[in-house]
DNA sequence: TATTGTTATACTCTATAACTATA
DNA sequence: TATAGTTATAGAGTATAACAATA
């Protein structure tokens, strides 16, 4: 770790790694913008578009508290986005699930996020395969 | 673009490259939350280790409106980690400067986020070159 | 008793607009 | 008049603690 902190290639790739993360965010919160939501409400509109979830599983998604689900879920139904629903095998959970409306927003956003991040296509199918399988390991590796 | 969303290897770059960004940022977030600074504390002392910088400067950099600047500066100098200092040049300036426990505080968070960034170690030299090259020509393209 | 979701509270970050002191 | 920094205000996200309904 000592070396690591002082190879400058290695730096280099931390340094690169940091512009990705930052670029990334960047263009999340503007498709987001773009629909009038924050990056909070447009991750969780994407999260229920996969499946409608109980708000408890919302919160481990977006590891934060429960309570803070509630606000962001209030927002998204107050636009006609989200709608919550009773659980029929437990009572005490509510379902988030989209709307026509939230689950066209959602695919838009999709879209617009996919769009965003098309630096990609600068890169051949074989520089993306490596590219990839480089990812994979270094995310594996921890 | 209507070929990059339907190509598998795209998406899941597009996918590794969302899991890099979440856990970076979890990341970030831990080393600050362990000297009990936010994101945004942090990112701010980290700047200014750098080089002392006038106030609409770190606006600029952190992407946020100058008033902002203000309460995080605020609080950074209320822990005595930054301080205000007059600019010789221009008497509007104020130039925002880490103190010395600033510095050695952003040393630490430095070192701690090159640590939490240590995935790489799974890579080897020729890995990380050909992961440089890869990033390098990704954010180049756009 | 334990769990789900909510409410209440307080803090931080954010943008907008108006203010001050310089330039 | 223009610019740098601040203040005031309001909205959103966050954590903590306490609560009601249900299990």
């Amino acid at each position: 770790m000592a070396t690591s902190r002082t190879d400058p290639l290695t730096l280099e790739v931390i340094e690169l790694i940091g512009s990705v993360v930052a670029r990334y965010y960047e263009e999340y919160e503007q498709a987001a913008a773009a629909h009038s939501l924050t990056g909070a409400q447009a991750r969780v509109l994407g999260l229920l578009s996969v499946e409608p979830l109980p708000m408890r599983r919302i919160a481990q998604k977006l590891k934060c508290e429960p309570s803070n689900v509630t606000g962001i879920v209030d927002r998204l139904e107050a636009r006609g986005l989200v709608e919550r629903r009773p659980d029929p095998a437990d009572r005490r959970v509510k379902l988030a699930a989209p709307t026509e409306r939230g689950a066209a927003t959602a695919a838009q956003l999709r879209d617009a996020l996919d769009f965003a991040r098309e630096p990609l296509a600068g890169l051949s199918a074989a520089d993306r395969t490596v590219l990839r399988d480089l990812l994979r390991r270094m995310l594996g590796s921890a």
